[in-house]
DNA sequence: CAGCTATCGTTTCATGAGAAACCATAGTGA
DNA sequence: TCACTATGGTTTCTCATGAAACGATAGCTG
């Protein structure tokens, strides 16, 4: 039923069907798009991924406020997995961007914080980071901002009440 | 500087620093929650990854329309990599539900085709995908589908657009 | 205190995705 | 026709991620 002619025509036209329309879609190609850039521009300028990047931003602010975190701080803090945390930690202990204090109230956990070389680092990388969230929604009003930010809130929150029921 | 206080005090607020307010951040967990959500259903109910159920959707919109795909076609159409075409082409033949036609045109390529029964679960699959779309946005009415939509558009173009200077 | 359970952090294992290498066929130009 | 290059598809390798298992410590209860 189909033909040589036909196929070669999809070839040209962009994406057609239902999947182009499928907003979940849309969704997740947008949000890849807008990670690609920023893990690129991370691991290109401080050799950071983006697990090591959150959890030094993370860091820094409750650095900033004089406090310090234990792993399990983190992975709640940054939504990551403990693991993806603990992967993290190391190698930026390994790098010397942050240091372990003992925890005297539980001997399982250590207190991380930056040294002095990670809050330097820090101190550059926050700018980046807003930098290119300046240049990603450059073209927004501050309108479209607030609604956006709203509408990715409500939608997180109600996948997340969705997944409670599909899980019976 | 800091003291086990302040640490408890942050384990027991939620994320407050600006990873929150990070926009990419945002966008991010919102649609892992989501791919999430519809990566659970399409498993539990079809045995569907979400690669085949792209292929799936993209191969059975041709086929409505009378014409058949190579994987070439099918990486364009579904901004996936050309080696998850092939794997998920690999799968739903396995599973009987495409099958390859030769290409009298081209001899390194075939035509896909959903089968009669990968017709029939196509049929199944696309309610489902509409469901979960509509189950996610039900709280959205139009203006605001359109709008988020819209603004996932210009997000994704504008990632494109800087990817492309930054990778100088 | 003794033992049971829960939790933090770490390691190991299985899975998934992309990059690069590879093969076969097409297309092009001498 | 004979190279040479380009392209569709496949395989292999590497790396990232999350699940599960594990060791150590905490905390609770008898």
């Amino acid at each position: 039923m189909m033909t040589d002619l036909m196929a070669e025509h999809l070839d040209d036209e962009l994406p057609t069907g239902q999947l182009e329309s499928f907003l979940p879609y849309q969704l997740s190609i947008a949000s890849n798009a807008v990670s690609s850039l920023i893990a690129e521009r991370y691991h290109k300028r401080f050799a950071l991924k983006i697990p090591e990047w959150r959890v030094m931003a993370v860091l820094g602010d409750a650095q900033a406020r004089g406090a310090a975190l234990t792993q399990r701080s983190l992975t709640e803090a940054t939504l990551m997995d403990k693991v993806a945390v603990n992967r993290a930690c190391k190698v930026l202990e390994d790098r010397g961007l942050v240091a372990r204090a003992p925890n005297k109230d539980d001997g399982r956990s250590h207190f991380l914080q930056l040294t002095g070389e990670g809050w330097a680092i820090h101190e550059e990388v926050m700018p980046l980071a807003l930098a290119t969230e300046r240049d990603l929604f450059s073209d927004f009003d501050a309108a479209e901002q607030r609604q956006f930010r709203s509408l990715l809130t409500r939608i997180r929150g109600r996948a997340a009440e969705l997944a409670e029921k599909t899980k019976d």
